[in-house]
DNA sequence: GCAATTGTACAAGAACTATTGAAATGTATG
DNA sequence: CATACATTTCAATAGTTCTTGTACAATTGC
């Protein structure tokens, strides 16, 4: 992870139409789903919606599978993990505990946890 | 949390500057940084890093309070976890063993992770 | 009260992004 | 081989954002 991927990213989720749809690709899981489904379900026109998911496939949210004529699309979940940890690098400059105050947040993510918590806090590469 | 929120906070940090200026912040802890500090230190014009600065406070992201004639700006941690929340929201759809296949992130994530952990699933707003 | 310092607000131009419609690509089917 | 289907690509337009320079407001100290 680095500020080029990080800015790509948030990019990408700056859109409406993106967030919404890498949100119902998450509710997929890895089962995915076709453009066209995807399309219908958020009522969009296709190519509007192909215009945007291209934009999550470049910035590595969403992968991409041929199936036929369809072209399945899932979420990129590691990716998100991997923003997350960069985002909260050195978090508190050395004291997290000022961190720990908080009270929210809530979804599936405690089923990510475990692969957070298996790493020390380490460095990422910026200068 | 909402796609508007979600939006206006992925929208903030899509800029390399404000992404910088955030980080800054968050490794500041509940110290924070003054506006000139934060200029100086990312080697920027103040009026450009100020025209930033509003941008992340009208997001949320960040925080200020008057100090004399300093202006000092502190991450918003909460909003972040609320965000990620968001993100997250019936991730594989009742079947999170499927995310769990992962194994990244790390910086000072883990201090936030008791505030995830102990709220159940539960659904967010949306329809 | 006056000047210096800190920070913000405003305006203009360039650059970028989003939406739409039409056409093209590639895959399955009769 | 011809047709229908799923999706993408292209071109044009409209709107938005970023950067820079200048001007303004607020606080401090003499």
């Amino acid at each position: 992870m680095n500020q080029d991927i990080a800015t790509t990213v948030f990019e990408s989720l700056a859109s409406g139409i993106r967030l919404e749809a890498f949100r119902l690709l998450v509710k997929q899981g890895t089962a995915g789903m076709v453009a066209g489904e995807i399309a219908a379900t958020l009522g969009l026109p296709p190519n509007n919606l192909s215009f945007h998911l291209k934009g999550l496939a470049q910035a590595g949210l969403v992968s991409v599978t041929q199936e036929g004529r369809f072209q399945r699309y899932r979420a990129n979940l590691p990716l998100m993990l991997e923003l997350i940890a960069y985002l909260t690098a050195e978090c508190c400059g050395g004291h997290p505990e000022q961190c720990a105050a908080l009270g929210q947040a809530a979804g599936c993510s405690p089923a990510l946890l475990p692969a957070l918590q298996g790493q020390p806090p380490n460095d990422q590469e910026q200068a």
